[in-house]
RNA sequence: GGGCGAUUAGCUCAGUUGGUUAGAGCGCUGGUCUCACAUACCAGAGGUCACAAGUUCGAUUCUUGUAUCGCCCA
């Protein structure tokens, strides 16, 4: 066969990326004899394009799901995509400024959400696309979106039945504002940054002439919309001022102070100025005292009536310096403090948050927060790594309602109408015909859709057909495992686990695994702005979609952030080019084809137990791992059976019995039962790396003729994955074979240090009183081919020849006559140097053991261990030395 | 202010009933184009496990504190 030298994953993968979606390997269906393995994929925005944290997050998934589809189960991965409301708008509409079309306002409700599902089609399937070329293997075609019908109908239903059980309410709070946005977010929304800032003095004089009190602030400009001001009832500095009015400067305005034991007495003067429909605190004193509630600013943060004439237009921020201003001309700012505060910005638009007053729809989570917060309490629900839970509690136990309406119209349309007469609000799929209050046939719909959290938050059971009771509901749900970071944790995990136990009764996973976050390689987040992202597309261009899942799996440990440098997708490539190698040697061989049968041929020589050993002990440590979520040391743990024990000593090893000079016979066995070898380590491998390894199980289908072939399924995804369970391990051929890599090693290692050229052949003495004598004799090819050793067999003596290297194997000697090889002083430099470390050891385990109260007080086996060692070091060193002596 | 995480080789990171010669990849040094692979092979150097105190026969590991960095919440 021609096999390039170099793997080239372009071509591989270009070729299985489509076609296993084709053959259906990945469509799943309830099935009574199989049990469900499922994943809810996190949907992406329909807008989205891939980055590093979905390539990790869906490597992941793959490799779970990849990994139990070939245990058995029936194993459903759920794609599908979310509509993201604010998101898709603003992309939208920025689209459209520049096309030059007329804005939304202009062009009306019904035309812009034309335009948007327009723009949605355009690019719903580029994730999907993009995520393929990383060899993902959801069921694509039970794919779902949040706004297609049967998810629109569960997000109404949703609605409606929460509001029939009164956890849905309607009215005027005091809510995160956008500005940009100009719309209501949730609390979640809102970054808090701390920030340098000032604290402004202002005095507001007495009514009756007298000093009045003078307030602290850091928002100057919310004075235009105070109502009151507000002491602690027990402060004496302020008890004589508490009901009298002061005179609100600027404004012409005299405003009540009030005595509230909310109050801070410490902070700044003790007396505060109260701006109910700007200030979330205030708001709640207003409520308490019946104040007036004037909104002062507009919905793009603008000063508006009733504001005074000068200031109304000016943004906040104008109009702070306006502020400022005038109340240091007039003589009313008493002084002014360096001061650090906390801002809240807007967390998808950057900008400064407005508290503001406005009227939206809320749901009452604590009454859900009960159960939720139980189930991960009791272990139904384990978060990986559990500290990830102490967030989750710490969220859960103090939630507040949920602003689920906003100001948008790309989103599900609140299901609420108002009759035009009477304002009676209906809620429901439709509106009746009469209004029940007042008998009028007008009504209007509420402008306002939901949070897009609202439909997230149904996902793991809307996708499979909730409200109706389907099948797939039945089968599929709850679902095993949420594969997502810890940067959503409260927007969605949080609450799919509030919404499955009310909506569905069951929890919505078994498991949370939260990854770290892909960071670049200073550590900071990955950003259009600071332009460090690293484009997962381009990695997979460059070297290999098997290399990039290689290497994020490896970085993935548990739930660190990961420091991420394109050259980390080196490893996987070499690694892929290294196992191309091994499977090009072994498929090189001219096979042919029709002379490999079916069966397994039995293990001939001790490599090939040896290697079926380390193979079965591998398999069973994969499997561990992967169970408890860790896919690096799965990872790990194969790649070095790979390439340290497949590659670097049981090919080397068989070289020579399946070289030219072999008898072609047995060479055929030999080659037949490594190439078994390797379509285990295949399968094993395939859930991390898809494409290389079903490249290389097709091919073999194809070399290794009928007869080996059939019975195999059609792809290696869907074939059983390697079941060891009831073999058994050789230990004997074990031990054996590692005494032969540890002979080797010693010789090379002796070879190494002094030298030696890799060409020149070296001779081997070995003690004839030595026990292991059998073993190389038996060996002797693999070990002389190895070592790099002259001879036709093993050579032995009773003392040692003259001018010999000498180095220790299980504690006795072994000679290498250097003369012609090196000279006898770097021989010296090389035990001295030996005989160095040894003593360091040796003394170590002195000092232990002649310590009464070790030997004492340690468990036996411990000690015994210690003193097991002290004897290997004095017997090592004795012999060491002894041989020094003998150089000089 | 409360909570969480990190600190181990030059770099990026592993390391659980407390006892191992503390590991890997990359980088580095020396030697090899040895007929699968130079994206490779062979050999090697490199660590007072952030610091301090404590518990213990024994601490990278457990406890407490300190420092530095990062994140979340208020």
């Amino acid at each position: 066969m021609d096999i390039p030298k170099q793997y080239d994953p372009k071509e591989v993968e270009a070729h299985w990326r489509e076609w296993w979606h084709e053959n259906d390997f990945f469509k799943t269906s309830p099935s009574m004899s199989k049990e469900p393995y499922v994943i809810m994929m996190p949907p992406p925005n329909v807008t989205g394009v891939l980055h590093m944290g979905h390539a990790l997050q869906d490597t992941i998934q793959d490799e779970l799901i990849r990994y139990y589809r070939m245990k058995g189960f029936e194993a459903h991965w759920q794609a599908g995509k979310d509509h993201a409301g604010i998101a898709t708008q603003t992309v939208v509409e920025r689209e459209m400024k520049k096309n030059g079309e007329p804005d939304r306002r202009t062009m009306g409700r019904e035309k812009f959400i034309e335009r948007v599902w327009q723009f949605v089609e355009k690019n719903r399937n580029t994730i999907s696309t993009q995520k393929k070329s990383l060899g993902i293997s959801p069921d694509f075609s039970k794919e779902r979106f949040t706004l297609d019908d049967g998810l629109s109908d569960a997000v109404q239903e949703a609605f409606i039945k929460l509001h029939r059980e009164g956890l849905i309410y309607r009215g005027p709070y005091i809510v995160n504002w956008s500005p940009k946005l100009q719309s209501a977010i949730s609390d979640e929304e809102v970054d808090f940054k701390d920030e340098q800032g000032h604290l402004w003095y202002i005095r507001y004089p007495g009514v009756d002439g007298g000093e009045g009190v003078v307030v602290a602030t850091t928002r100057p400009e919310t004075m235009l919309g105070d109502t009151a001001v507000m002491v602690h009832p027990e402060d004496d500095r302020y008890k004589h001022l508490v009901g009298k009015e002061v005179v609100l400067p600027l404004t012409g305005r005299n405003i009540p102070v009030i005595a509230d034991d909310y109050v801070d007495r410490e902070f700044g003067t003790g007396a505060v100025k109260v701006t109910p429909a700007h200030d979330p605190n205030d708001f709640e004193v207003g409520r308490r005292h019946d104040l007036d509630m004037p909104v002062i600013l507009d919905t793009e943060a603008r000063i508006q009536a009733p504001a005074p004439e000068t200031y109304i237009g000016l943004d906040r921020d104008a109009a702070r310096e306006a502020v400022v201003k005038d109340l240091e001309d007039q003589g009313f700012l008493v002084k002014t403090e360096e001061y650090t505060h906390s801002v809240g910005y807007c967390h998808r638009t950057k900008v400064r948050i407005e508290p503001y007053l406005s009227t939206q729809w809320f749901l009452k989570m604590k009454p859900l927060a009960k159960r939720a917060i139980e189930v991960v309490r009791n272990g139904e629900i384990k978060f990986v790594p559990d500290r990830w839970g102490k967030v989750y509690f710490q969220w859960m136990e103090n939630i507040r309602d949920w602003c689920i309406s906003r100001q948008l119209w790309w989103g599900h349309r609140i299901p609420a109408y108002y009759c035009e007469e009477c304002n009676y609000v209906h809620v429901g799929t439709d509106h009746p015909d009469i209004c029940p209050a007042c008998g009028s046939n007008q009504w209007r719909q509420d402008e306002d859709v939901l949070d897009t959290w609202f439909s997230s938050w149904l996902w793991t059971f809307s996708t499979l057909g909730w409200p109706k009771q389907t099948g797939d509901l039945l089968y599929y749900h709850p679902t095993n495992v949420l594969v997502s970071g810890y940067d959503i944790i409260f927007f969605w995990i949080a609450r799919m686990i509030v919404a499955s136990l009310y909506f569905v009764d069951e929890i919505p996973f078994k498991q949370v695994y939260i990854t770290g976050m892909i960071k670049d390689k200073q550590g900071r987040w990955m950003s259009k702005s600071l332009g460090n992202g690293i484009d997962p597309l381009e990695m997979v261009d460059q070297y290999g979609a098997d290399a990039v899942r290689y290497s994020l799996t490896v970085l993935n440990t548990v739930g660190q952030d990961i420091r991420l440098d394109p050259s980390r997708f080196e490893m996987g490539r070499n690694f892929a080019n290294k196992l191309w190698n091994s499977f090009r040697f072994l498929v090189n061989r001219e096979l042919d084809g029709d002379t490999f049968g079916e069966s397994v041929p039995s293990p001939m020589e001790i490599e090939d137990r040896w290697i079926e050993g380390r193979m079965i002990q591998t398999a069973r440590e994969l499997e561990e791992k992967i169970e408890q979520y860790r896919l690096d040391e799965a990872l790990i743990g194969l790649y070095r059976f790979i390439w340290n024990d497949f590659c670097d000593w049981y090919i080397e090893t068989i070289k020579t019995r399946i070289g030219d000079d072999a008898d072609a016979a047995s060479a055929k066995q030999t080659l037949h039962f490594a190439i078994n070898v390797f379509d285990k380590i295949i399968h094993l491998l395939h859930p991390f790396m898809p494409f290389i390894t079903e490249e290389m199980y097709q091919t073999l289908n194809g070399v290794m003729g009928e007869a080996w072939a059939q019975d195999r399924a059609g792809s290696i995804a869907v074939s059983p994955f390697p079941d060891f369970s009831d073999s058994s391990i050789d230990e004997t051929a074990v031990m054996e074979f590692e005494y032969v890599r540890e002979l080797v090693g010693a010789i090379r290692n002796v070879r190494g240090e002094l030298l030696v050229p890799p060409v020149a052949e070296a001779q081997l003495v070995m003690r004839a009183d030595d026990p292991k004598l059998d073993i190389v004799r038996r060996e002797w090819v693999t070990v002389k081919r190895l070592a790099r050793l002259s001879g036709d067999e093993l050579v032995t003596a009773n003392t040692k020849p003259k001018a010999s290297a000498t180095t220790l194997v299980e504690g006795r000697e072994i000679y290498i006559p250097l003369e012609g090889l090196i000279d006898l002083d770097a021989e010296k430099e090389r035990v001295q140097k030996e005989i160095g470390k040894l003593e360091g050891l040796f003394k170590g385990v002195e000092k232990k053991l002649s310590n009464e109260k070790f030997v004492a007080n340690a468990p036996e086996d411990v000690v015994a261990k210690e003193r097991e060692k002290m004897d290997t070091y004095s017997n090592d060193l004795a012999k060491l030395k002894a041989h020094l002596a003998d150089l000089s």
